[in-house]
DNA sequence: CCAGTTCTTGACTGATCAGTCAAGTCGAGT
DNA sequence: ACTCGACTTGACTGATCAGTCAAGAACTGG
């Protein structure tokens, strides 16, 4: 019923661009607006805010983008160090592909915005928190079975899997600020040694 | 000669706390000028702009505050897996304070602005790239240290330095987000793990 | 075809933004 | 003691900010 509109998708899908590549607060409702191609008085309509818009934006990029690519690369029918392999990958593939489509290395966008706003907007901080909270649980159940089947050294996998999370946004923040891509080449290396599990192919 | 004057120096100082308790975009020039006790002309008689007053601050607060501390910290009469562990208590020293003194883990201000303001700004964004530079230069040198007297088992020193350094800025940005300078205590267990080095006192 | 609901539109508010400026104040060097 | 350059002051600009609102347009279910 009602009159049906695609405002909603375009904002949140402009937001989660702009903010990605530029930052939180640099980012008005007049510029996602804009982008979308839509009138202020809807994005009204459909956010009570520019925050509500951004805790959206990141929810939906998450179940649009990255759960489906996460349930890939950690399948259990997978060899542990295989799924560490794929997701250092992976992390590399996608923001090689931003840098080569859109001219810039863009990081982490959860990691940009949980930096900007971790100490202004409780609600950010928590969604941001919460996101982050499930990539890390994915690494502990395979730093779990890599232990369980002997192919990682592994004392403590919560311990470990929150250090090798840690060591990626680092190594994405290196990348975004040298806006080079083949800096993240070094995080497969890096975390495979950390590991200390031989480097396949 | 002329009128002499700290506004300056007040200047520098309180853009430097507001920037890092917060976010370079969230704090406005008329923030910083009443946290300054300094009036708009005032400022604008010292800095050309906002952008050049974060530029002058980082600079400053890297001489005043981080140099001497890293001086000690990274001193070559020092064992070099002492330098690291001294390097990962300091940094876990500083984050705590400013938790106990305003509330808050601030995390590295550096890499706050960097991923804030890297493909906003390129002065800033060549700022922040030379300040971590000079944190990981140390840290190379310690590990050629370490590497030469057999104390570390390092293959690539230079490499291993961004490693540290990433994981590092990983931790601090864990720490800022769940607002737990606890969170950096494993920023030593991780590093030394990882330079396979037995665990000191 | 009509009634009810959802969505769109564009003009509006008051606050805040970075930055400007001219006139005034102060003090150090002579 | 006076002058000249360095600093201060407060009022100002025009742009942009997030958010509001009332009126109308478009669709759907009955």
């Amino acid at each position: 019923m009602g009159r049906p509109s695609d405002a909603r998708d375009k904002l949140l899908q402009a937001a989660l661009d702009l903010i990605w590549a530029n930052s939180y607060g640099s980012v008005s409702v007049d510029d996602i607006c804009v982008a979308a191609g839509v009138k202020k008085g809807s994005f009204y309509h459909f956010f009570p805010s520019k925050e509500d818009l951004a805790v959206a934006a990141f929810e939906e990029h998450w179940a649009r983008d990255i759960e489906p690519i996460l349930d890939r690369v950690f399948h259990p029918d997978r060899p542990p160090v295989e799924r560490i392999e794929a997701w250092c990958d992976a992390i590399y593939a996608e923001q090689k592909e931003r840098f080569q489509t859109r001219g810039h290395v863009p990081g982490c966008p959860f990691a940009s915005v949980g930096s900007e706003m971790g100490t202004l907007s409780e609600r950010l901080r928590r969604k941001v928190e919460d996101m982050l909270e499930r990539g890390i649980f994915q690494l502990e159940r395979t730093l779990r079975d890599g232990q369980r089947d002997g192919s990682m050294a592994v004392v403590d996998p919560a311990a470990k899997a929150r250090c090798l999370h840690a060591l990626a946004m680092g190594i994405m923040f290196q990348a975004k600020l040298e806006n080079d891509p083949e800096v993240l080449r070094s995080l497969r290396t890096q975390v495979l040694e950390l590991l200390q599990a031989p480097q396949g192919a």
